[in-house]
Order: structure tokens, then C-alpha cells, then sequence
RNA sequence: UGGGGAUUAGUGUAACGGUAGCACAACUGACUCUGGAUCAGUUAGUCUAGGUUCGAAUCCUAGAUCCCCAGCCA
């Protein structure tokens, strides 16, 4: 059997084997009984009316993973069906979002607006089957003659309306003859259902908006229910994938198919659809609403600020399109929602720029350090390994002198039993450098330490001893005669609590958001190889994290991002010594 | 209290009537010129109650809990 067996499908560089999950069972099983005849048509299907997230990275790398793995082929199709709150900037993010993330839609971009006008012909043959009238109630009312989850709802007067008049009028709606809310198209199924979405859902409104593609060429909108099926009929989808919300709302894109089939010598073809589970994620917003009211009100920087889980955001901050794809792999499809651990998508990006990234070091928070035994005009160049887990990123030189900076974190007078690192008397390492040892303070009158005195051993040259000693620290540096000054970025959790939405009484998400999420370290210390560092580019800064290029740096004067901390055991055992 | 869906360690997932496994997190330890990485190990789970079966996470019955649906949004 050819069939492509999805647990060792070939996947794209970078990524591991999937594991199978019950959506890719079901396309499997359907290679296996030739269900669509060998075919696999999927589509991610965006609204543009926002920015994609991390959520959508989800939905895309199910869309398009399973037609990669099945060899068939995934479309990327804008549902644009309401002119009043969609824009072209939001296409043009989401193809950019899509690309980045790796995925090719080759011939297969589509606009659900392109179909409009083969959706109101389908309206058409449904009101001449009697399966859809004109009802010239307010919204209001329709509103209260749904009724509710546990009664029926009533029949509109209008339900009754012949064919002739209800096509007559649904004419004149598309002709632009009535205003906005007069009139709408519903279906003719049953007002008494309990699944509400069958209670006579409205397929056309009246809207006389500019829409981003059609212009005003339009004044009837198709609603989404009546028109996404037709959309994946169009298209050929096979497996239509959405998520558990739309479950509800089979049963009426499947009487819209049947409808439509009703009584047709070659019936439109009937896509199967398969809900999975919509992400979530610890300290993190994905209610694309919401995302627009964090930008709109100001508590972040833009769509694209590191802080979001916007996937414009994400590749702003450092992450790679390859760490994403490794953490959709890894959460798995499933039914139920969950709530997946933002330490997750740390560790993926740590696993991916611990390959790949070139060590550098930077000093975010200098303290001047003087050699005093080190001659004042003496500079040496040390060399330094690029990435330590790729010997093929070779090594640079790094200079070094008499007076450096060193992380403030990394000397304590009074330290405490487990800390390691500089302290008077003690003896370290400087990374590639020298072994020195710490022989006074100087302090200003506030008895803050405003500089330390060393003394470094010259046979310890690169950083070993001869003598075979040891040191119990390795401290990063930067000779304050070469360094260059940066602007760090450091981010944390744009909100403190686990579930944003989990607001004290009375109060909202925005009452969780974190008011430490950005530090802005103006006059960070980094080392000069950095000084043609591009916008995009990733760095781990050494004992610190990995850090990205933001697009705000200029000439002589980088902005880097913090991606993610790198796993610090220290800073953990103080955080244990800090809350007993 | 209508309908639809779901429930496996702290979190996310696997098991398809036959030893409950993996990852993240947490915790030990080894190693280390990054308190990084790596390696070894530990803790910890089938929503509940019955039933069928030699054997149940899996099948049956009842219950509990959670999610979705009353837009002219998608």
C-alpha cells in the first residue's frame, strides 16, 4: 500500500518525525478507503482582521502539515466576507507570517470574495427550492424570536413567503434598493431545533460597505456559516480542519451542502470537517480581540512587539520559524482545550539557538573591573570560541585590557555560601581570558561598589592554569576601552498570572498585565565584534540568554532583544533563599 | 434545567482489551573555561461508582466536572 504512513511521513528540514495525532488518523483512514480517491486538500482559512499568533501557528502547521506528510496540497484562503473589519495590512501580515513560518501554498492563495458570486447563485437555487426567504424583520427581533437554549424559537411572518416575491426581493437587496438591517436572506430549516445555529441562520446582510478586493460591487454579504463551506466545496477541500467551536455548526454546513444538492445531477463536492482543540498558552493572551485592544490602548508597542504572541511579535523577539514548528509538533491535536506551559515554547527556542547562535559576551550591567598588576597601554587579543556546539562557527578575537566590565551580579562582598562568583580574595575566571583575584573595593559615599581592584595571574594566558588550580566561577567581560554601548531589551510575561482572564471582580485581563514585562537597559557593555550585528540577527549573549537585533538599532548603536533567559541554577537557588 | 464535545502525573501528550510510556516542569547527581549545553537518575497519573472479561485507560451502565452554542462576527 503507497500510503504514506504519517509517523515517519518526510518531513521538512528542521523538524523531527510527528507523531500521529486522531485528525491524521482520519486522513489516513481515508487514504486507506479511497474515500476522495487518494486526495488530501486542506486550507487555512485566516480572517484578515488581525495579526496571526502563535495559536494560528497551530492551526497552520495541522493545515499544512498534513497535506505535505499526504502529499496533497494546502491553500491559503482569506475568509473575507465582512468588508467592515477587514484590510489589506492584515493580508499582507498573514502571507508574510505564513511564508516565514516556512510553508508554501504554491498556485493555491485564494479569496473567499472571488466566490461571491457563485454564493449567490447557490442563495438563488435554495430560495427557488423554498429553502431560504427573505425576512424583513430588525435584527432585534429576529434576536428575540430565536429563542433560547432550553425553548423554541418562533417562525418569522415572513417565513411563508412565496418563491417568486422572496426572489424579487433578494434581487433588489443585491441591487442596492434597501438599507443596511432592512432585510436579511435566512434559511428555511427549523425554528425549533435544538441546535441553534439551525434556527433559520441568516446567510445574507445587507452591507453597503467598500469591501478591500470587491470595491463596492457589493451590498449583500454572505454570513460565514452559509459561505465557508461553500468556500471548501469550491475548492475541492477534502479535510476541512477547524477548531472545537465550529463543531456546533456541521449539521448546517452540511444541510447548506445537501440543500444545494438537493435534486443536482452532479452534486458539489461535500468536504469532511475535523475539529481539533485551539491553543492556549500560560501567561499569554489568544483572543485576537483582545490582542487588538493591547495594541489600540497603548500597553504594547504595536502588533509586532516581543511582547505579543504574535507571530510578528515572536519574530521580532528572536524566535525561529523552526523552534515554532518544533513546539506545534510537540503540543500534539487533541479534542479537549488545554492550556500548554509557556516553559515549553522557552525550551524550544533555547534547543534551537543553542545550536545555532554565535556566543558573544556583553555586560548588561558593568561594573568597572582594574587589573592593577595589567600595564595601563597593554592590549591583548584573546581567542574565544564562536559556538562550542558547532565547531564549524570557528573562533574571533576578542580584546582585552587593563580596566573591563563585569556583570554587577557577578560580585558580591558579603556572598552568600553558594554563590561562586567575585568576591574580595576570591579567584576567578574571566572567560578566555585570565584567573584574577579580587584585592579591593572601591565604593562612593553612599557605599555603593563603584569599581573592584584585581590582579591577574599572567601564566594563566587563554584561561588555564598551569598549575592545574581550579576556580569555582567563569565570568563573561568586556574591555571598557573597546566596548560598545547597547540598548538591551529585556521582556518577561506580558502578563503575571497563568490565566490573563482570571481577573479579581470587577476587573479584566488588564488588571494581570505586568508592569516589569519590559526593562530597558540603555547602556548595556558589548563586545566590538558586535558592531555590525543586522536587524534579525541572534546572539547568545554568554551566562545570559539569546538575544536578536531589533530593526530600531542604528549605526553604532545596536538594540537587541532578549529572546529567552538561559536556564540559570543560580538564579533559581536565590528565588528558593527569597520566598522560604 | 435543550443540544453538541470532552476528561490519563504539575503541564502537554501516547497506549486502539494484554507490563500505563514520552516531553516540558520540578528535584538529585556527574561533567563542564557559560551556575549554559550534555549525561545519569528521582518524584508524580487513568474523574467517580458499579458491571462485562482470565485481563479494562480502552467495552457497558450511572454519576461528577469542564468547554461550546441564543451576532445581520468569524
Amino acid at each position: 500500500m503507497p500510503q504514506t504512513e504519517p509517523g515517519s511521513a518526510a518531513n521538512s528540514p528542521g523538524d523531527e518525525p510527528r507523531p500521529s495525532d486522531f485528525v491524521r488518523e482520519i486522513v489516513a483512514e481515508d487514504g486507506r478507503t479511497g474515500k476522495w480517491g487518494g486526495r488530501v486538500v486542506t486550507r487555512f482559512p485566516p480572517e484578515p482582521n488581525g495579526y496571526l499568533h502563535i495559536g494560528h501557528a497551530k492551526a497552520i502547521h495541522i493545515d499544512f502539515g498534513i497535506a505535505q506528510e499526504f502529499g496533497g496540497r494546502c491553500h491559503l484562503r482569506f475568509d473575507d466576507t465582512n468588508p467592515t473589519k477587514e484590510e489589506d495590512e492584515y493580508v499582507r501580515s498573514i502571507v508574510e507570517d505564513v511564508r516565514w513560518l516556512g510553508w508554501d501554498w504554491g498556485e493555491h492563495l485564494y479569496y473567499a470574495s472571488d466566490y461571491f458570486e457563485q454564493m449567490y447563485e447557490y442563495a438563488e437555487e435554495l430560495i427557488r427550492k423554498s429553502k431560504a426567504y427573505v425576512d424583513d424583520q430588525s435584527a432585534e427581533e429576529i434576536r428575540l424570536s430565536r429563542g433560547t437554549l432550553t425553548q423554541p424559537g418562533r417562525e418569522s411572518p415572513y417565513r411563508g413567503r412565496g418563491v417568486e416575491e422572496n426572489l424579487d426581493l433578494f434581487r433588489r437587496m443585491r441591487a442596492g434598493e434597501f438599507p443596511d438591517g432592512s432585510r436579511v436572506l435566512r434559511a428555511k430549516i427549523d425554528m425549533a431545533s435544538p441546535n441553534l445555529n439551525l434556527r433559520d441562520p441568516v446567510m445574507y446582510r445587507i452591507l453597503h460597505a467598500h469591501h478591500h478586493r470587491q470595491g463596492d460591487a457589493w451590498c449583500v454579504y454572505p454570513m460565514y456559516d452559509w459561505a465557508h463551506g461553500l468556500e471548501d466545496s469550491i475548492e475541492g477541500v477534502t479535510h476541512s480542519i477547524c477548531t472545537l467551536e465550529f463543531e456546533n455548526h456541521r449539521p448546517l454546513y452540511d444541510w447548506f451542502l445537501d440543500a444545494i444538492n438537493e435534486g443536482r445531477d452532479r452534486p458539489i463536492h461535500h468536504p469532511q470537517q475535523i475539529e481539533f482543540a485551539r491553543l492556549e498558552l500560560t501567561c499569554t493572551l489568544m483572543s485576537k480581540r483582545k490582542l487588538l485592544q493591547l495594541v489600540e490602548n497603548g500597553h504594547v508597542g504595536g502588533w509586532d512587539d516581543p511582547r505579543m504572541p504574535t507571530l510578528s511579535g515572536l519574530r521580532r523577539r528572536g524566535f525561529t520559524p523552526e523552534a515554532i514548528r518544533n513546539f506545534c509538533r510537540r503540543i500534539g491535536v487533541n479534542k479537549f482545550n488545554s492550556t500548554v506551559d509557556y516553559a515549553l515554547l522557552a525550551h524550544c527556542v533555547r534547543e534551537d539557538l543553542n545550536r545555532r547562535a554565535p556566543r558573544v559576551m556583553s555586560v548588561l550591567r558593568p561594573l568597572k573591573v582594574i587589573i592593577d598588576n595589567y600595564d595601563a597601554d597593554r592590549v591583548e587579543t584573546m581567542d574565544a570560541v564562536n559556538n562550542p556546539e558547532d565547531p564549524a562557527a570557528g573562533t574571533r578575537k576578542v580584546p582585552f585590557g587593563r580596566e573591563l566590565y563585569i556583570e554587577r551580579d557577578d560580585f558580591m562582598e558579603d556572598p552568600p555560601k553558594k554563590f561562586f562568583r567575585l568576591a574580595p580574595g576570591r579567584e576567578v575566571r574571566l572567560r578566555y581570558a585570565y584567573f584574577v583575584t579580587c584585592t579591593g573595593v572601591e565604593k562612593d559615599a553612599g557605599g555603593n561598589v563603584t569599581a573592584l581592584h584585581c590582579t591577574y595571574d599572567p601564566a594563566t594566558r587563554g584561561g588555564d592554569a598551569p598549575d592545574g588550580r581550579k576556580v569555582k566561577a567563569t565570568l563573561h567581560w568586556v574591555s571598557a576601552a573597546h566596548a560598545l554601548n547597547a540598548e538591551v531589551r529585556l521582556y518577561d510575561h506580558l502578563f503575571n498570572k497563568a490565566d490573563p482572564n482570571d481577573a479579581p471582580e470587577g476587573q479584566d485581563y488588564t488588571a494581570n498585565l505586568n508592569p516589569a514585562s519590559l526593562e530597558v537597559v540603555a547602556d548595556a557593555k558589548v563586545e566590538p565584534s558586535l558592531a555590525g550585528a543586522k536587524g534579525g540577527e541572534r546572539f547568545q549573549f554568554e551566562r545570559l540568554g539569546y538575544f536578536c537585533v531589533d530593526p530600531d538599532s542604528a549605526a553604532g548603536r545596536p538594540v537587541f532583544n532578549r529572546t529567552v533567559t538561559l536556564k540559570d541554577t543560580w538564579a533559581k537557588e536565590q528565588k528558593k533563599s527569597a520566598t522560604p
